[in-house]
RNA sequence: GCGGCGCUAGUCUAAUGGUAGGACAGAAGCUUCCCAAGCUUCUAACGCGGGUUCGAUUCCCGCGCGCCGCACCA
């Protein structure tokens, strides 16, 4: 666990990452991700999709553009529900949402209101401000959609992509056709997208652009059951948080047989067993810091049947902080962009015609990177990050004992070697002390360092991060070991 | 977006209306047979712009950025 400031100073000092455009003062919303910073984000990006596609033998990766034009973001309903109308008090300057402000007076619904619309009924109801009872001045739109002008009229109204799970349904009636139409099918993004926030805040959690990791699962709801296995995790504990007592650090065990009495759908429950795992098992997080958190009507998106999100507890974001979701969206995305396109996306499956049903695990990769610097740094009389050593930027560090007789240019051999197949670095400045500490506060899990009974042929010290522990390893044997190491194939103590 | 507080080397900090000192980190050299050791030398900072002033890092204003609260987060 680590504090905000560690946090940042770490990820500064150590070239994970820092805010964009700093050199001019920084740019708020924006991050850049420095040379360890980037590794890192791509080992975890590596991994997910190595999880999440092997879910499935019908799970694909693909990749969509990050300018959409408007139609598709209309059917989505990101043009008229991602966006506000936004009124501002003339005399204090507080600004409220319009549809708010109308309903905290008529106590209705008003949804969709032009600003023109919003602007009539203030004035016919009379409206003030709430809080200094000033006037309100004319209302603008807010988008939290970045938009854009395509084109050299700029006619074409076109927007980044808030999401990139709209570029998969965008492609679905494609691939469904190319993949030989069959379900599940399983359509996998990890790639950029951009909201417009009010307020970005807490280094890399609410970002302006940002990266998603989404897979939207296209499923017959019917017979979606049958295909997974879910006898295989009913037993399993799952870390779970009901709406009410979402504000508190809670989370219950609940074998996941027990939440699909409560009514939730056994794929959907088989599906939180998978991301569970693939936060305890592969990012290895202590399982109090983990939990599934439900979200109740009010919250969820009104097309989103079932909804948790995914949280990690860190000290640096103050508890329990949303790195994910898995949303049972139904047949919204397909039908909304089948009735705007006018294109039918229905399918045939089993004789029957339907349109696809969609799971979502979507998850935000910066969140998640934060999320692992702040979980994995240690810092007491030494600095050290315990990342997952597959998720290490440097895999291993190669050192000369001492920078004489012939160490370092031995040392400079066996790094050639390792280069080729490991993230191997060379450092030969300080002491041996100060360059275990330098790779201990990147992640490295392993070093090896050259020493005279080295010259003798008589093998290498290989040394683990989190037990600082050692053992001499046949120079021959070290890329083996190595690479049994950093595949989790052996563990570091069983080799002594 | 509103309000409050803040901004000094890469990081953490000290001091000051007369342009800044330290620690750690970094570089070079010496030393060193396993965990940030030691010695020498060096690099390196007042967020940006404007105002007041003989002189501003210091006081004032604007902007940027950050933190906290509010609002926002289909």
């Amino acid at each position: 666990m680590a504090s905000y400031d560690d946090v940042m100073s770490l990820s500064v000092r150590r070239g994970f990452l820092w805010p964009a455009a700093d050199l001019y003062g920084g740019f708020a919303g924006f991050y850049d991700y420095g040379h360890n910073g980037a590794l890192l984000r791509r080992r975890w990006e590596d991994l997910w999709i190595e999880t999440f596609l092997g879910l499935d033998e019908n799970y694909y990766l693909i990749d969509s553009t990050t300018i959409l034009p408007e139609a598709p973001l209309k059917a989505s309903g990101h043009v008229d529900h991602f966006s506000d109308v936004l009124v501002t008090c003339t005399k204090c300057g507080e600004s409220y949402r319009g549809d708010h402000l109308l309903e905290s007076v008529t106590h209705e619904e008003h949804e969709g209101l032009s600003p023109e619309d919003i602007d009539a009924k203030v004035r016919e109801l009379r409206i003030r401000c709430p809080r200094c009872k000033g006037e309100l001045g004319p209302s603008r739109p807010f988008n939290m959609m970045f938009p854009l002008g395509v084109g050299p009229t700029g006619k074409d109204r076109a927007y980044l992509r808030p999401e990139t799970a709209q570029g998969v349904y965008l492609n679905f009636k494609r691939e469904f056709e190319a993949l030989r139409r069959r379900l599940p099918l399983g359509l996998a993004i990890v790639g950029r997208a951009y909201r417009n926030e009010i307020s970005p805040r807490q280094g890399t959690y609410r970002m302006r652009e940002f990266l998603q990791a989404e897979l939207q699962i296209f499923m017959d709801p019917e017979t979606f059951a049958d295909r997974v296995d879910f006898a295989s995790v009913a037993d399993v504990a799952v870390r779970v948080c009901w709406a009410a007592e979402k504000s508190k650090p809670e989370a219950h065990d609940l074998p996941a047989k027990a939440l699909v009495e409560r009514g939730l759908p056994s794929w959907y429950v088989y599906h939180l067993v998978q991301v569970q795992r693939f936060y305890l098992d592969r990012l290895q997080l202590p399982r109090e810091r983990f939990r599934f958190a439900e979200l109740d009507e009010r919250e969820r998106a009104f097309y989103n049947r079932v909804h948790f999100d995914i949280q990690v507890d860190q000290e640096s974001l103050g508890g329990f902080k949303e790195v994910g979701g898995v949303h049972y969206r139904t047949d919204h995305d397909l039908s909304g962009h089948a009735s705007m396109s006018r294109e039918n996306l229905a399918v045939t499956v089993d004789g029957r015609k339907i349109v696809p049903h969609v799971l979502e695990l979507s998850f935000g990769v910066d969140r998640n990177v934060w999320a692992l610097l702040d979980l994995d740094f240690v810092k007491a009389d030494r600095s050290v990050l315990r990342l997952p050593p597959r998720l290490a930027p440097v895999a291993v560090g190669v050192f000369p004992l001492v920078n004489k007789d012939g160490l370092p240019e031995k040392a400079e051999s066996v790094h050639r070697e390792l280069r080729a197949r490991f993230a191997a670095f060379r450092d030969e400045s300080g002491s041996i002390g100060k360059r275990y500490a330098r790779m201990d506060e990147i992640g490295t899990p392993f070093c090896v360092t050259i020493d005279h009974p080295t010259l003798e042929g008589e093998g290498v010290t290989l040394r683990e991060r989190d037990t600082q522990k050692q053992v001499r390893v046949r120079e021959a044997d070290v890329a083996a070991t190595l690479d049994r190491l950093l595949r989790g194939e052996i563990r570091f103590d069983t080799i002594a």
